[in-house]
DNA sequence: TTGATAATGACAACTTAATTGTCATTATCA
DNA sequence: TGATAATGACAATTAAGTTGTCATTATCAA
């Protein structure tokens, strides 16, 4: 019984969780002075992903002029690198630096044992349940809201 | 198995879900002229609660400027009015006008029929298990980042 | 009771992470 | 080839906050 009860706390626990895991990734992204378009970017470069700004733009379903800031600034910085793109000649391809690699391969590992610690404890049906009961809300709520 | 797959399946499934849900909100919270922190400011006078504004910005962890300033724009929308606070002379106490409080049942009723749409055909005790889950969850995140 | 300290509302400036608009340049394709 | 679309750069704008500051008003310890 009361599925309303417990359906209004999952929304609510998702919202709470979302600022929680946003907190706690600010705050290791930050200590690499990434922010979290920063990560976003370069998740889809990892580890040897070749795209252009619009490509990226097009999958993180964000304007390309806030990934092409995003990217500059990585240029910047020598996380990402510019290669040749053979079917356009000013959009070049972006790479991950060796640099670049490595620091994504770091938060990966950061992210892993942060996931092994909060995740110890439960069994994994649990787990396994709550991926499927929130793969099913996101479908309905996709669908209802259709975008 | 690969419990590592599913945990980190379920912490994208937590941010994809929450974006899907602010659309959601978002879009019939403005047919109704109110943003995000107004539904909010709303929720902790509802049904007939009355707090100040610094005790609201406490509640919500939020700045007291900011909610000020939505507190002042649902009491130019006559959602709210002011009551006298016999502990203070300065700030009084809020609360939400008829008008209001039908303006949040309203949203709640609306909330109410997407939620049971969107849970539908869930298991009762997946829905259980989901709950618990992310329960466990928040509270480890909550530890490890401890705020 | 008073006098130092804290809380409050108002206002302004700033911040972050984005969006939209526009331009010149360069590709693409019918 | 010539119209149309895509790209990078730059600027202005937006949303939802934060921080800083001021004058006013409470509160509480001596």
């Amino acid at each position: 019984m009361n599925i309303g009860q417990d359906a209004y706390k999952v929304t609510w626990l998702v919202r709470r969780l979302f600022r929680a895991m946003a907190e706690s990734a600010d705050s290791y992204l930050g200590n690499n002075g990434l922010t979290a378009a920063d990560r976003a970017v370069m998740e889809f470069l990892y580890p040897d992903t070749r795209l252009t700004v619009p490509d990226i733009a097009r999958r993180y379903q964000v304007s390309r002029q806030h990934v092409q800031v995003t990217v500059n600034r990585l240029l910047d910085t020598e996380l990402l690198i510019n290669v040749e793109n053979p079917r356009h000649k000013r959009s070049s391809l972006l790479r991950l630096t060796q640099q670049g690699r490595e620091l994504f391969a770091s938060i990966r590992r950061h992210e892993g044992a942060l996931l092994d610690d909060i995740f110890a404890g439960l069994k994994p049906e649990e787990v396994a349940v709550t991926r499927r009961t929130l793969e099913t809300l996101l479908g309905h709520f996709l669908e209802t809201h259709h975008d």
